[in-house]
RNA sequence: GGAGGGGUGGCCGAGCGGUCAAUGGCAGCAGACUGUAAAUCUGCCGACGAAAGUCUACGUAAGUUCAAAUCUUACCCCCUCCA
């Protein structure tokens, strides 16, 4: 079923794993860090400085290039390595979380309670979601076969069934139903993905099941049990590290280890480093990419200036005068080239050279910490990696 | 010289008798950001104070009024038009 894919283990060291992952346009080498360019683009950073910064693998998102332009359009044009230049390991996302994020919120927003944004979320049942475009307004349904047919169309390597990412505030009974109608939604996925199967691409699923460790538990042994080529773990993760870690730890035990395991949106360095203890191969996340265009750079702790914070805010009147790169260790291009003080510069004069270089810096930031922590495992001292970076 | 319009917090700009230390925007100072509706969002932003509060403020000065950024008078600037 997944003849030109393939996932072998090189080291092990206690749960944690160096993997070789194979896909048609290429091996990722695990631990590895996955960027999201959810509009076919990482924001701020061309594929061919991406591969400067030895960016192994990017993601796009169904639920964004269904309402604009359209799957069919990219297909025409050759598919989505072809459309945005990315010749790597590509992933696409289903669009089932927007789903929850259409209707809830971002992550922290839903957390925290707020609701900075009427939902365009307008019902979901046992077909699918519907909702309105965030590119027109127009309603529009993804259901589980669209959304399998949609990342046909796109043509990424790896890509993801469809499910709804449960948020935090829901009870039991409603995480319950939502997982359960997830794991129908994903068989539905496996289905269309089985009857048109041509070997280019490999299907994820999802494990679910929210705070509550029988529900991760009978979530992750419904996956394991399904076809899959790999695992990826979603819904909500709690409100705090301590309870995330403990719903990774949940959501990890009784799956598949021959499968890669993949964890939805989480991209904090502590975070990164606690769930690859835990077996964990991929990570995606907006952050690194996001708080770049916010003006934060992501520093080892040495180079911090606020020890709760994992990167420095350059727009920061202190590095208004400050004439050293933002890592004098870091062999990125804006850390051989520019100075604090003009990035910081840069940022207030709105010029678009800011996100633009410290996004720069923050994935070859990525890339050299998984680099590392691949080192780390290999040679059993992962130890020594975590005191350099966190 | 004549006619008209205007001078408001770092800047632009609302307000035109009390609810005004004064809407907005910009700039400034911080904070947030974890399967991207995010080059976004939030807070602070006259002085002193942790706060309650106190003081100083809407060109300058004098008045009217219980009360003035708002009304009157004079003066000083700026802009437009006419000579």
């Amino acid at each position: 079923m997944y003849k030109n894919f393939g996932f072998s283990v090189v080291d092990l060291f206690e749960k944690s794993r160096v993997g070789i992952l194979k896909t048609p346009h290429g091996k990722i080498k695990t631990p590895a860090f996955i960027f999201c360019g959810t509009k076919a683009s990482v924001k701020g950073i061309s594929p061919q400085q991406l591969q400067e910064t030895k960016a192994q693998i990017i993601l796009s998102n169904t639920y964004h290039l269904f309402s604009y332009p359209g799957a069919e359009h990219i297909k025409k044009l050759g598919g989505l390595h072809k459309f945005m230049g990315w010749n790597g390991p590509m992933l696409s996302d289903s669009g089932g979380f927007q789903i929850f994020s259409l209707g809830h919120g971002a992550v922290a927003d839903e957390i925290k309670g707020k609701r900075s944004r009427a939902s365009t979320l307008v019902k979901i049942d046992e077909q699918g979601a519907f909702f309105r475009s965030y590119w027109d307004g127009n309603m529009q349904l993804l259901t589980p076969e669209k959304s399998i047919e949609t990342q046909r169309d796109l043509g990424a390597d790896l890509i993801v069934s469809f499910d709804e990412c449960t948020p935090y505030h829901s009870d039991k009974k409603y995480t319950e139903q939502s997982m359960e109608r997830s794991h129908r939604w994903e068989k539905r996925s496996l289905d269309e993905f089985a009857r048109k199967n041509d070997f280019t691409q490999a299907l994820y699923g999802i494990v679910q099941g929210g705070v509550y460790q029988d529900l991760r538990k009978r979530s992750a042994e419904f996956i394991s049990d399904k076809p899959f080529f790999a695992t990826a773990i979603g819904g909500t993760l709690g409100s705090t590290k301590t309870q995330m870690y403990e719903v990774v730890e949940m959501a990890t035990n009784g799956l598949s280890l021959s499968r890669p395991i993949h964890l939805l949106g989480i991209g904090g360095i502590v975070d990164i480093f606690k769930c690859v203890e835990l077996g964990i191969d991929t990570f995606d996340c907006v952050h690194p990419t996001r708080v770049a265009r916010h003006g934060g750079a992501l520093v080892k702790p040495q180079h911090r200036d606020n020890k709760t914070r994992e990167h420095i805010n350059l727009k920061r009147s202190e590095y208004a005068t400050d004439d050293n790169p933002i890592e004098p260790d870091c062999d990125c291009s804006t850390c051989k080239n520019f100075s604090k003080a003009y990035l910081h510069y840069l940022l207030k004069a709105n010029e678009l050279l800011a996100p633009s270089a410290i996004t720069v810096h923050n994935v070859r930031f990525m890339n050299k910490l998984m680099e590392e922590i691949r080192e780390g495992i290999s040679n059993k001292n992962l130890e020594y990696v975590k005191n350099k970076w966190r």
